[in-house]
RNA sequence: GCCCAUAUAGCUCAGGCGGUAGAGUGCCACCUUGGUAAGGUGGAGGUCGGCGGUUCAAGUCCGCUUAUGGGCUCCA
């Protein structure tokens, strides 16, 4: 007799020896035995035949739980391999797990993948889920693993296993005549993944490292109904509307040119969006008692030398002589603020010193890591560095988490937070990277901020918070950032005068809220799809005359408003209103003022909404009032 | 930096087997003076990313190169 409870906390008893989750699902409804496609046991994820033979607890994993899409697609990258192999014999398999929204695998071949055989391999696929093979678990020993995939020739299988550790068990999976080292659980059966779709082919190496050969990833995805993934994919063809770059060229905010890769040129547009973050920056940092400087582009090699930059950063900085000198092009603001800070004397009675610089900074990305205005050559960081006392470290950190939280919900973002340790190219005593480390996490967790650790991801002279922002594919990229630093304070001599009339070290954090102003640009450019809050835009209002008759009440309330600070422009040109109405769309433009004969005799405009439509007619001075109080509200 | 793909007018794209380029849109001019997402006619715009090669002849085939896209690696 075997007793079985539910995730509900209801219990059900069987009278056999040994039951499995797919019988205890069919116990409880036919319908719930058509979706499942796995179980936990014990909070173990098994596979739907696994044999329960005593009291247990038990949840039965769909398609909609998490580990359910992972089990899911698990299973799809093994038909695409199996596939892969049916078709391009010889082809050896390296890893294939599931990801987010998807799955790959990396397959190492003499033949080069192209996007013609993704369709070949979606066929081929097609046959195996028809097939309906089962996928069967078996455990082998270590050597029997190594000698399965010995003589299959799948070398980065035995290479996987022995690197798995000792007492891990070893299992296979197989389905028709394809065989796995695979963890598991898997689906019941190939015939479940009814809808997929290969989606793009990639390089990848082999274990993620740059030392070893090149692979070749398919990455697909999978659902269980077509509708799902059609579903998905037009959400990937609006996304793609979205995208920063699209928009950026769209909307005239900035562009790429081959005589400058990754070094962006902003537009108008682009320059006037820029400004107003800066402004937005300012009014916050100021209100937080910041003061701001600006150093060098270009500083002297010793600089460097003594930052630690020279020595840990030179690969990402670009260099130059400038007479018999060697000089480099600041990568970072940090060393400028420390010879300001070397400027005069300080006593502790300063402290804590907030200051911040909107500064230039050049970095030598890779080429192969370029993207839009998320990773650029080029950017300006919106950087502040506080000096301080050990004792202040824990409120100046909490307070810094506090205004940039404050920052992304004017944007209405929502954002993950990670602190990154120690990595393995550092410089740094142990027990000051412990302290700054726990510096970090305390402060977070005084706040109430969840956080994710990233080990071994930290600056070479510190640990981090990181401030993770999305793109409109769900990508993450790093915006925000405190960073703690014992070095550069050392290296620099900086110090101050304490109460003892003693010289003291004082302590360094970096931070910066947007991070990039570039990269912030593109996440809110995608965030809000190019149509920005109405304090943001770079045009707020457009005005669209009707015909000739109109052309002078236009031009005068044209004036008005430039007058009153508001951002405007005037289409007089002779067309249609539907033809004008539909390029200020196009624009994203907020307002747009229509003007006719109704308007001039009532002294109003035309009003039309971005998103509303057409709202009747205001009496100007009502419009004006109210965009007014709209733009210095900065409402979203 | 590495793997794969792509590169034609300001923009979006056509150009089977090689025979010195086409559309829509935008731009300019004229007609139209029109009330909430594209009025009509005409015109100007291209070293087909760059360099080299094959060929009587290259946008088209080959090699190299630059940039971009998707990833890997790396990072704001």
């Amino acid at each position: 007799m075997i007793q079985i409870t539910l995730p509900d906390g209801s219990k059900r008893t069987y009278e056999q020896e040994i039951m499995t989750p797919y019988e205890v699902a069919g116990d409880i409804s036919r319908g719930l035995q058509k979706k499942t496609l796995a179980a936990k046991v014990n909070d173990q994820l098994v596979d739907l035949d696994y044999p329960i033979q005593e009291d247990a607890s038990l949840s039965l994993i769909t398609f909609d739980d998490e580990d359910g899409k992972e089990i899911f697609r698990h299973s799809s990258s093994h038909i695409m391999a199996q596939a892969v192999k049916n078709l391009f014999p010889g082809t050896k398999i390296a890893i294939g797990p599931a990801v987010k929204d998807g799955f790959y695998y990396d397959f190492d071949s003499e033949h080069v993948f192209t996007p013609e055989d993704l369709e070949k391999i979606e066929k081929e696929m097609n046959r195996i889920v028809k097939e309906d093979y089962g996928f069967t678990r078996e455990e082998l020993s270590r050597q029997e693993a190594i000698d399965l995939f010995k003589s299959l020739g799948e070398d980065y299988k035995v290479e996987l296993i022995e690197d798995l550790p000792e007492d891990c068990t070893i299992s296979v999976y197989r389905d028709g005549d394809f065989v796995d080292l695979c963890a598991g659980p898997h689906l019941p059966s190939t015939g479940h993944v009814k809808a997929f779709k290969l989606l793009s082919i990639a390089g990848a190496y082999w274990r993620g490292s740059s030392d070893n050969k090149m692979l070749q990833r398919i990455y697909g995805t999978s659902f269980t109904k077509k509708a799902e993934l059609d579903a998905y994919l037009e959400m990937l063809e609006e996304a793609k509307k979205r995208d920063h770059r699209k928009l950026g060229q769209e909307l005239e905010l900035f562009t790429i040119m081959e005589e400058g890769p990754g070094f962006p040129f902003f537009l108008p547009k682009g320059t006037k969006l820029k400004n107003l973050l800066l402004e937005y920056w300012r009014e916050i940092h100021e209100r937080e008692d910041y003061i701001e400087i600006e150093t060098p582009i270009i500083l002297n090699k010793k600089l460097w030398e003594t930052s630690g930059h020279w020595d840990h950063y030179r690969e990402n900085m670009y260099t130059l002589k400038i007479d018999e000198d060697d000089f480099a092009i600041k990568p970072m603001n940090c060393p400028g603020a420390m010879m300001v800070y070397k400027n005069e004397l300080h006593s502790y009675r300063d402290f804590p010193i907030r200051m911040a610089e909107i500064g230039r900074v050049h970095r030598h990305e890779l080429s192969g890591a370029l993207h839009g205005l998320m990773r650029v050559r080029a950017f300006t960081q919106d950087d502040a560095h506080i000096f301080m006392l050990p004792e202040q470290i824990k409120d100046e950190i909490k307070a810094v988490v506090l205004k940039i939280d404050e920052i992304y919900q004017q944007f209405g973002f929502t954002y993950k937070i990670e602190v990154s340790t120690r990595p393995e190219e550092s410089m740094g005593a142990d027990e000051d990277w412990e302290i700054a480390e726990s510096s970090l996490k305390m402060a977070l967790e005084e706040l109430g901020k969840d956080f994710a650790i990233n080990e071994g991801d930290g600056a070479f002279y510190g640990p981090k918070i990181d401030f993770q922002l999305e793109d409109c594919l769900g990508r993450t990229w790093q915006c925000g950032t405190i960073q703690l630093d014992f070095q550069l304070p050392q290296r620099f001599e900086l110090t101050y005068a304490g109460s003892d009339n003693e010289k003291h070290r004082p302590i360094v954090i970096h931070t910066v809220a947007f991070g990039s102003i570039e990269r912030f640009i593109g996440i809110i450019t995608e965030h809000f799809a190019g149509a920005f809050p109405v304090w943001l835009a770079p045009v707020q209002v457009k005005i669209l005359s009707l015909s000739d008759k109109h052309h002078q009440y236009s031009r005068d309330l044209y004036q008005r408003f430039r007058q009153a600070g508001i951002r405007v422009e005037l289409d007089n040109r002779n067309e249609k209103i539907g033809y004008k109405i539909r390029e200020a769309q196009l624009q994203k433009t907020p307002y747009m003022l229509i003007i006719g004969d109704k308007e001039i005799e009532s002294e109003s405009v035309g009003l039309r909404k971005r998103g509303e439509g057409d709202l009747g007619a205001v009496l100007a001075k009502d419009f004006e009032a109210m965009i007014r109080k709209e733009i210095a509200e900065r409402s979203m």
